[in-house]
DNA sequence: GCCGTTTTCGGCCCGACTGTTTTCAGTCG
């Protein structure tokens, strides 16, 4: 099969691992530009190897000769040389213990010389009997954390990113949607309602030439479409493989069941296998005391001797909801957390769709680690048709991105000036805004200079530093740069980094208290693994009133598409276009700005 | 190993924290 591009920068990572182990100087950072220039790229790196053959692999920025020749080698046959010969001189499962939180090359080089520690697991056993607290350079405190980091990776490392693996899992969709025996496919489950992450994926399928009803026997069709399933070439594992119930294991490690469903229960099928098991419990409740049983075949008038029952529907979700009484409702609230019982009284809030977005607020340019120019963003808004973009460039604290120093940012400022100036010319509508994403700095001050921050249109801040500062402290910090009267927006507020960094220690009521009171307003950073704020975070803004934006956090273009993760986790949280400022017209937005 | 409106050779980003030390290596962003 193809390797796809993640699968050449994951070795390309791990080289750069392999040469940190050995001292080696400068390369380990050409490998890790490689390897993040190719897992952002846009289009498939072997399709631009056969087209354009090594000289388009060296225009990629960041791969030149050398690293060219070595990607050559995977797309050919899969395997590379190098990698296993570095690889075998310090044989250890790298890509994971690289997870574990202040674990770097150095210290996994030592552990394996020292202790022979391989694996995880190895490392979690050396530790628990002491042995790495007795290890020159470790102490009792690095045992500790290693224990810390281990089970932090445990607890949340068999769940899967929604917004990362969507394509493996629509690839899958796609190619059984061709099919000429399937009539509807539908991925159902936590992934329906869009929840950040999954554990497993749920599919149903109506074949074309569908079964009467649930008890009939499949039909051909149906049979066909199980046996193409378990049959894919990304399955590693089959754990059931039935006429109309199927189950495997993909190659990426996630488990994916397929039901084949008679069309007249189709309805019924989405309500039940989208959960959440929670509002299934409650609906389920309702349809009892209505003389109704509800289960994934339909919705049934149960006849007194409980013998009897007639379907009454069952095609169609909407349906059902609407014979209990109450509106269809959105799959991202499907909680029980109060949407049932506005769904009864037809007091839904009007969710912002997707697609309501008008501009994009946080975008990292090549003036520090972006992968394109200002330019291209912009022609990248222009066809998804945005209004407007907002380029927020990291500041001079933060060294390892380039961060802009005032003098800098000032230059950038009037190099916008100049693109908006072509725009207009060409007769494009969008607009770019100066903007930055200030370091709050470990005092709450701000990394850039009040008469700088002045001259910009909308002001992000963010914390990149000091994650460990005790609750009060962190709080304190925020809420001082929220009071500052430049900073429009607090950047990814909790600081999280979904399966890999929990959120610093912050009292959240404090910050949204704050936002309300200073008009600051709190982001949504869509990018799938942070989704900062989360959900309920959301939904407490949107009870308090505090405004919010939805941002890509793009570091190239391909990452704006990812605002649509951003709009899932706001519906999450109840938040309708009111609550989003960039759902906004941009005078409108400007207006409410500080 | 990559890159070049300062360079085709000689630079590559740097400050801070943590845990180990008693001056520093490793890690992080």
């Amino acid at each position: 099969m193809k390797i796809t591009n993640s699968e050449i920068a994951k070795i390309l990572y791990e080289i750069a691992g392999y040469l940190e182990m050995q001292n080696v100087a400068f390369k380990p950072r050409a490998y890790e530009k490689a390897a993040a220039a190719i897992e952002e790229l846009d289009n498939d790196v072997s399709e631009v190897y056969k087209e354009g053959g090594l000289k388009a692999l060296e225009e990629i920025p960041g791969v030149g000769v050398s690293i060219a020749e070595k990607v050559e080698e995977l797309i050919k046959t899969g395997r590379l040389k190098y990698y296993n010969e570095l690889k075998k001189k310090t044989p250890v499962d790298l890509e994971n213990l690289l997870r574990i939180e202040g674990l770097g090359p150095k210290s996994v080089k030592k552990l394996y010389k020292k202790l022979k520690i391989k694996t995880v697991e190895d490392l979690e056993k050396a530790a628990k009997t002491g042995k790495i607290g007795k290890l020159e350079g470790f102490g009792k405190k690095s045992e500790e954390n290693i224990l810390k980091g281990i089970k932090f990776i445990k607890t949340s490392g068999n769940r899967f990113i929604l917004g990362f693996v969507i394509p493996d899992l629509e690839k899958i969709v796609g190619r059984l949607k061709k099919l000429k025996e399937v009539e509807r496919i539908d991925i159902v489950g936590s992934a329906r309602r869009e929840k950040e992450t999954i554990g497993d994926c749920d599919i149903l399928v109506i074949a074309k030439n569908s079964r009467e009803s649930s008890s009939a026997k499949a039909t051909e069709d149906e049979i066909k479409i199980s046996d193409f399933f378990v049959n894919m070439p990304e399955v590693v594992k089959v754990f059931a493989h039935g006429e109309t119930k199927s189950a495997i294991r993909l190659k990426n490690g996630m488990d994916v069941d397929l039901r084949v469903v008679p069309r007249e229960s189709y309805g019924a099928a989405l309500q039940y296998f989208t959960g959440s098991k929670d509002h299934n419990i409650a609906i389920r409740e309702i349809a009892i005391k209505k003389g109704y049983k509800l289960n994934e075949y339909g919705l049934f008038r149960v006849i007194r001797d409980k013998r009897h029952e007639t379907r009454i529907v069952g095609e169609d979700e909407k349906e059902i909801y609407e014979k209990l009484g109450m509106d269809w409702m959105p799959t991202e609230i499907r909680e029980n957390q109060g949407e049932i019982e506005l769904a009864q009284e037809h007091k839904l809030p009007k969710l912002i769709n997707y697609g309501d977005l008008k501009g994009d607020l946080q975008i990292q340019t090549n003036w520090t680690d972006g992968a394109n120019t200002i330019e291209e963003y912009a022609e990248e808004a222009i066809k998804m048709g945005l209004e407007y973009i907002l380029i927020t460039d990291h500041t001079k604290r933060l060294a390892m991105t380039g961060g802009l120093d005032e003098k800098k940012l000032l230059k950038q400022m009037s190099e916008i000036d100049k693109v908006n100036k072509r725009l207009t010319t060409n007769n494009k509508r969008l607009k770019i805004l100066k903007g930055s994403e200030v370091d709050i700095l470990k005092d709450g001050t701000m990394d850039i200079a009040d008469e700088v921050l002045e001259k910009l249109d909308i002001v992000g801040g963010a914390i990149h530093s000091h994650f460990n500062l005790p609750r009060h402290e962190q709080t304190k910090r925020l809420i001082r740069a929220m009071e500052n009267k430049n900073v429009d927006i607090i950047f990814h507020p909790t600081g999280r980094i979904i399966n890999r960094r929990p959120a610093y220690d912050i009292d959240i009521d404090e910050i949204i208290k704050t936002a309300k009171r200073t008009g600051t307003i709190l982001e949504i950073d869509a990018f799938p693994d942070r989704l900062d704020l989360k959900d309920n975070y959301i939904r407490k803004c949107v009870e308090a009133g505090v405004k919010l934006a939805i941002d890509s956090d793009a570091h190239a273009i391909a990452h704006m598409g990812y605002l649509e993760w951003g709009i899932a986790q706001a519906r999450r949280g109840w938040a309708t276009r009111e609550d989003i400022i960039n759902a906004w017209s941009l005078d409108k937005m400007l207006e409410m700005l500080k």
